[in-house]
DNA sequence: ATACCTTTGAAGGCA
DNA sequence: TGCCTTCAAAGGTAT
């Protein structure tokens, strides 16, 4: 039933009707409109997973809403692959970080916007969920707890 | 098969 | 209140 992704993430069956996910719908550029006809089709990036656990117990997830550079990487990514520099997404993302310092305020500001309208759709779809139901979902090294009890082994140096 | 890398921003917990 | 930590996407690379 549950699609799963290389990640162990796994995808219900309803989640393209809902979601941004460009990896289950064809791969058209998923902002390649303007902001507001992004706006229109927002719930796309809303993401309710149910995902079996090898315990045996199907599990929902609902993933957290996409932030403003997000969103903004998501809309350009794709650009920058066709110029056909990098290939990796860590070096894309690189390029995509000094983009979005880049932009114009008021074109970083489209996306802070559109940002909060997945936030509070989210919200009003997802309304007892936590960004910390999620916590020890990804395995990193060193997290010696998945359990998510503690969040507080810094592995990524930010 | 899966963690890592890399970015920014949001959110939660703790002192 | 401010700092720290994790996750959100993505896909090539490394283990």
């Amino acid at each position: 039933m549950e699609q799963m992704s290389s990640r162990g993430e796994c995808v219900h069956p309803l989640v393209p009707l809902l979601l941004y996910s460009d990896r289950l719908l064809p791969p058209s550029p998923p902002y390649s409109g303007p902001i507001g006809a992004a706006a229109s089709k927002q719930a796309h990036s809303l993401v309710a997973d149910t995902c079996y656990h090898g315990n045996g117990i199907n599990r929902q997830t609902v993933k957290k809403p996409l932030n403003a550079f997000m969103l903004f990487m998501k809309e350009t990514r794709h650009k920058v692959l066709q110029e056909g520099r990098e290939r990796e997404s860590a070096a894309i993302n690189r390029i995509l970080g000094r983009r979005w310092h880049a932009l114009s305020r008021s074109e970083q500001s489209k996306y802070y916007e559109l940002a909060q309208k997945e936030r509070l759709l989210h919200m009003q779809l997802y309304p007892g969920w936590s960004a910390r139901d999620n916590y020890g979902k990804r395995k990193r090294k060193g997290s010696q707890e998945p359990t998510g009890s503690g969040p507080r082994s810094r592995q990524n140096g930010k």
